[in-house]
DNA sequence: TCTCAGTAGGGTAATTAGGGCA
DNA sequence: GCTGTCCTAATTACCCTACTGA
């Protein structure tokens, strides 16, 4: 069996965000529904996460974060 | 769920911070502000530390006569 | 098809941030 | 200089039930 290589990115479950913030798996869902994070959605309803995007968000490199950083 | 590796480095809340030091967590707010302490902030601003960190800085915490007797 | 940990949703308690003061 | 405490506002954690997904 073949399979083509379809370019994906990859993702994360809330779980998987959660516990590299340290914080509240529902933690997570807010910020997707409060836009900080953009979120991919399966048909069931589940969000998913680009691993990229939490990333940078972790390293700081994202304005959103920075505006808080920044009074510091 | 599979929950595949996903590696992070694992990190503090302010409260155990505080409380591995016996301090109020408002010190160790005043800590990170002061440049003495490395934080990361959630994206709500809340802050997490870096537990290999905060371990490091404790086994430096040396008793000021022994401080004395090490230069011996 | 069955199982069950994980997630969504909503509500309420607990922490934290920030400033100022002792 | 350094820490603890009081205050308000904002953020996060924990509680529940029902549904999803591997």
């Amino acid at each position: 069996m073949s399979m083509r290589p379809v370019e994906s990115e990859p993702l994360l479950t809330p779980a998987e965000v959660a516990a590299m913030f340290r914080v509240d798996p529902k933690t997570v869902t807010r910020w997707a529904k409060a836009g900080k994070l953009s979120s991919i959605r399966t048909l069931g309803g589940h969000r998913r996460y680009r691993e990229s995007e939490v990333r940078e968000l972790l390293a700081g490199m994202i304005p959103e974060q920075r505006a808080a950083d920044d009074q510091v």
